[in-house]
DNA sequence: GATGAATGAGCCTTCATTCAT
DNA sequence: AATGAATGAAGGCTCATTCAT
């Protein structure tokens, strides 16, 4: 859940301020200006530190986008468990892909994570931390589904419901993709579609 | 007003011949390294000529990711146009999906769209080829699903088609994106449940 | 917009002395190789820091010689200010010409000027920079040639001074031009003639 | 007067029309983007072929240059040789200073000079052509200024006349530099001060 | 804990020049 | 005589990272 410290760093609780004041500031200036697009001078300045100090609070400037995307899952995670927490988890999910149109920075967002998944394509341990993010929340998004389905879940194969999830997953990342890909597109149409296959992985 | 000296776009077989050779050289160098990973240099020396010669038949930097985005654009549309030839267009696409799996570089190639795409969301000239190469690809892919759906595709609503055509982009650009984030899936149950969405787009 | 990142002008002591042996290194090396053929390797390895610092210290190569042609303003004007405090002033501004010819480094400083000279015809930037300097200057010639003609300045039409003023800048442009085109020339001789033409504009 | 060829490039007449041709374009090219703005491959496609085969006909870029100062300088000759065949020499001499203002290229004029003299203060060879130019300019300069005089041209110092050719370049030297320094100058004012200045060069 | 001066490798790009044809 | 493909050495500039203070 909490982002493990790189042990040669120290763990007050003046340090992990200073570390999230760097999360802030560097996730800003990655989603306007891209991971290789944002310098650390420029996130030192936003974080209201100098450049030498960042490397007191993290290895390196991949650390920084590794804690970022640690931070981002367990964003996902609480999401996730405020939906659990609903009534209607059907209508959530299918709720979210309309939402997914119109978050605010949506476009950056999307810059982001593409960024991310190019790295991690050819940095093995920025990987693991987006395999790890995954599984995490493939896992969080599992026992969604087995809610959403109800008594139906125990009647699928073992490995069904974690096939949806991971789709689930697929789904919405094709959904970040064309927000480059297709910026102009007809909204109304695709969330109708979007949610038709949806609700073919949530209902029974 | 100043004398345009731009040699690019040579037409001779020769210079097609030397783009050629850049264009292969420079996706596998994205590929293993990313864009701004692979150094000019480095694609020169890949394509067996100088740095300086590349820019004889490219721009510069991002012209020669633009022209690779083109390229698979092309094999794309080919590959489209021959399943349009066949005669089982509903099984192929079904086929599409367990290919996706066993394509022999599957992470290199998600390697290289994803940095293709992270890059578009900053560069607006590159975008603009992406999304020029998504529409000429998604108008192709209208046709095959009307030409699965049969004659049912006439009582659908204007933008159907169009929405499905869009949603099926996202789902393989999802596949994509799975190849880093989920290596390890289990195979089968996630083709099982992604055929099952994709007929539910191209089936009537 | 984006966060400014720019530490030039800084106003530490130590900056302005790097500042210093950065335009006394860039001077030297101008002069020797031109602004083109001087390369900011040469200029840092010449000031004894890396290429790189010199970034933190000047925006780019243009503002280096920009500082060095308003350093060599501040020197100019100091001189004027010290003859007008002088009680022969018609005598200084002749004596100038002999010791223009005297001057040590006169081919060097030459090379310099008209490098600077030559660049700003093609760069609007310091080509601002030049224009401004010679205004500075030129107003404090006017008030050169002012006291050297006393009263009688006073009787004369409105532009007349600024006329000569701009006359007496370009008699020593001139000046300069001849250690190239002409290094070998009869120096009492043209000292002599030269002497009767700045006569004619600052005596009444 | 005519350019001494290169002893290894060839003297046909074809190889004369096409040096012509060269320098054309390349004086052209470097007055609108100066002598290392202007590229052999730019100059090469204003002068109609190919940049190799300009190396046919110059041995290298200096040598371009050189031969369009020998080629001004033939120009300058040439209409100093039109002067001295008029009749009224000083008032010839005197309009030259407003001419110089209305040049239609001025600044670009201006700009190439500055350029020429800027490279031949650090270029040995090209050093070598401007002071072998401006030596022959000044002797023609010399004959100018006798036949101004008159008869009292005989009872000056023997070296005067040289000087007074030196000085009168100088201070046409000086006109141009002001092209760059002063750009937006009182232009009647200048004038009339410096046709006083050449009326004591020139008139008993 | 914190600074920010300093480094230096490396990047994209340009261009004078050559040479096989 | 002429081409233009090709070279390869720089060049200006950026920036992740270090370290003395």
């Amino acid at each position: 859940m909490c982002a493990a410290l790189s042990p040669h760093h120290v763990h007050t609780d003046r340090a992990l301020v200073r570390r999230q004041q760097v999360l802030d500031a560097a996730a800003d200036c990655f989603r306007r200006r891209g991971f290789h697009g944002a310098s650390m001078a420029e996130i030192a300045k936003a974080a209201g530190m100098s450049p030498g100090h960042i490397y007191n609070l993290f290895e390196n400037k991949d650390d920084v986008i590794a804690a970022i995307v640690e931070r981002d899952r367990d964003e996902i995670v609480r999401r996730i468990e405020e939906t659990l927490d609903g009534d209607d988890v059907t209508g959530a999910m299918l709720g979210c892909i309309e939402e997914s149109f119109q978050e605010p920075n949506r476009e950056a967002e999307a810059a982001l994570n593409l960024e991310v998944l190019a790295e991690a394509s050819r940095n093995a341990k920025l990987a693991e931390v987006v395999v790890d993010s995954e599984t995490v929340i493939r896992n969080k998004a599992m026992v969604l589904i087995r809610m959403a389905l109800g008594p139906a879940a125990d009647a699928l194969p073992p490995d069904e419901i974690e096939a949806r999830a991971t789709v689930v997953g697929a789904v919405f990342n094709g959904l970040m993709v064309l927000s480059v890909s297709q910026p102009q597109l007809n909204q109304a149409a695709v969330t109708r579609v979007m949610q038709r296959i949806m609700r073919l992985l949530i209902e029974p």
